[in-house]
DNA sequence: GACATATAGTTAGTTATGCAACTAATTTCA
DNA sequence: TGAAATTAGTTGCATAACTAACTATATGTC
């Protein structure tokens, strides 16, 4: 173990706290703002159909670190919302291929040009190198906390 | 503004994502490994007062972040455990100061050194100047999103 | 003093999360 | 081949978030 062992408790809210979901705010704000309706959630799934199309639920759940029934009932809004539809896998019948629809893939553009907008304002003013310390820190944080036989986030059951 | 405006909302999943996830899950996963019954949200509330009892709701929603009725349930629950109570203001009768119990003072170390280890095995190899940049990041960012005349998280109403 | 405004807190509705328990389909292997 | 184990997805329950609308109390101003 590393030889800091001193009082890192409160760290947690700077990993986990205001900043994080000041950001979070925000661009469900300037989603709003620019009359979407989708949370933030849903996007964070449609983010992944964009970059690949047709992914299984299971599938959705190990890219967006989220447990069954979460992408569940996010799949059942999306639905809704005629985002996304479920297409039964041909080759295995307990698959749903998640597929983006026509109207998903209008928001692509418009919603990665707001996150791209709604990080420039929160990063205003923060150095490249700052900013690749924290990709590497965090990185690191999740390598310490998933890695080897540690909990995984799926299939826990 | 500054100078580098391209791609950086992928950086949103950076702020606000598997990292932070993971600590959040790990430290609850810890706190049940130890029987404790309380959330993270709940002993965020218990933090704030473990540093000043008898604080209004209205002060810590101010302190955690959070707006009213996530503070009121958060008490709700809390007090459903006897870990707090509620008291009537002797000066002002619209205000509850939320109160500890003995129970929730018994918590306060073990809680405290559960976050402490938490963070050791997440920040695992992770050296001091890295971990004060992410801080000074997060200030930053906080600052940008939170200054001057924007949205605050209290009163919007 | 009375009316308008502001503040503290609660309630209702929607979305989301995590855990446990469940069904259905597939794979493993004796 | 057929029973056991695994995998994919859903449902139920509790907690928590945000928004909007509400009640009650206090303050400010004419």
């Amino acid at each position: 173990m590393s030889n800091n062992h001193f009082r890192r408790g409160e760290l947690y809210s700077v990993i986990n706290g205001m900043a994080s979901i000041a950001v979070a705010r925000r661009l469900q704000k300037n989603f709003r703002a620019a009359g979407l309706e989708i949370t933030i959630e849903q996007w964070s799934v449609l983010y992944h159909l964009w970059k690949e199309d047709g992914l299984s639920q299971q599938e959705l759940c190990n890219r967006t670190f989220r447990d069954k029934p979460s992408i569940t009932r996010l799949i059942d809004n999306l639905e809704k919302q005629k985002l996304v539809k479920r297409v039964a896998s041909p080759t295995d019948r307990r698959i749903n291929l998640v597929q983006l629809t026509d109207a998903a893939l209008e928001l692509q553009h418009i919603t990665i040009d707001l996150a791209n907008q709604t990080m420039n304002e929160a990063l205003e003013g923060v150095e490249k190198h700052e900013i690749e310390t924290v990709k590497s820190v965090f990185q690191r944080v999740y390598d310490n906390l998933m890695g080897i036989a540690e909990t995984t986030v799926d299939d826990r059951r």
